[in-house]
DNA sequence: CGCACCCCCTGCCGGC
DNA sequence: TGCCGGCAGGGGGTGC
């Protein structure tokens, strides 16, 4: 489900519950994400403070009191909430923070494909794998050229490269290329500078207007009060197969690239 | 080594 | 109406 815009969202919506207060209990209804959830992760968890929240790409950081952090990745479908204490748990409800600021934090995930492990901050082996953070560290016109260089995959697969830029998922490629104007097979090594230099500017643009909206909600992403983002209101290409181009008027297309859906506008496209 | 493919899992939707 | 195939915002492993 979500990617950088909604992680960041969710982040925001999380700040003021979360940040200083204390973990009062942890429930822990279902311990098989993407990895086994640890045996001792409501131990480790229970009487912490939470010192800070930090996002980097799409993982998101609970800095605890005692230089470890839980760290959080939602897959395709998890979700954050912060719920009243009294509320009864919800189908795919697996782990349930209770927090002494009066509010239980709740991640719910359908599919298990989110991950949640508390680590030493020097011991967070998932995030070796991730790039510079797309939103807050995006490269300069220089670092793209050194980024592209010898890369003969499709530039769209080289923005979702977690290793090269930690963020961007699959909606928000596309949302970038069109925006660039540049097609999503067009192999990473064949860009121009300016081409280049409009992609960097699309992506921070796209990024920007998408967190400032909330993200998108394309079924049921809500962030942790609930509320739905409403950038999904301004794609201009991602799931509209079929439909006119807002600029040209051309038909969207819809192609697979590694196995994932990608949109793109035949003519304002290049 | 770089890259494409398959898998993990559940839910939903459209077609028959 | 009900079943089935296909698809879904992610990432990791494998094999070419």
């Amino acid at each position: 489900m979500p990617e950088l815009p909604e992680v960041e969202t969710i982040r925001r919506s999380l700040l003021l519950h979360v940040v200083g207060a204390r973990v009062t209990g942890v429930t822990v209804r279902e311990r098989r994400l993407r990895r086994p959830l640890q045996r001792d992760f409501a131990a480790r968890l229970r009487g912490r403070r939470i010192v800070e929240l930090e996002r980097r790409g799409k993982y998101l950081l609970f800095h605890l009191d005692d230089a470890r952090v839980l760290l959080v990745h939602l897959g395709m479908s998890g979700s954050l909430e912060l719920v009243p204490p009294d509320r009864p748990s919800e189908p795919h409800d697996h782990v349930a923070i209770a927090l002494d600021s009066g509010v239980v934090l709740v991640f719910n995930d359908p599919r298990r494909f989110g991950l949640m492990r508390i680590a030493r901050s020097d011991d967070l082996t998932e995030l070796r794998q991730v790039g510079r953070d797309t939103l807050t560290a995006a490269p300069s016109l220089e670092e793209w050229r050194a980024l592209v260089r010898d890369r003969r995959l499709p530039i769209k697969n080289l923005l979702m490269d977690q290793r090269v830029l930690g963020g961007v998922g699959n909606i928000y490629a596309s949302e970038m290329l069109f925006q660039a104007g540049i097609r999503p097979r067009r192999r990473a090594a064949s860009l121009r500078a300016q081409e280049l230099a409009r992609l960097s500017d699309a992506m921070r643009a796209v990024l920007e207007e998408a967190v400032g909206l909330g993200g998108s909600s394309i079924s049921d992403y809500r962030d942790a009060n609930g509320r739905p983002g409403t950038f999904q209101m301004r794609h201009a290409v991602y799931d509209r197969a079929g439909d006119p181009c807002r600029t040209c008027g051309s038909t969207i297309k819809r192609v697979v690239l590694s196995g994932r859906s990608t949109f793109y506008c035949p003519r304002c496209q290049r």
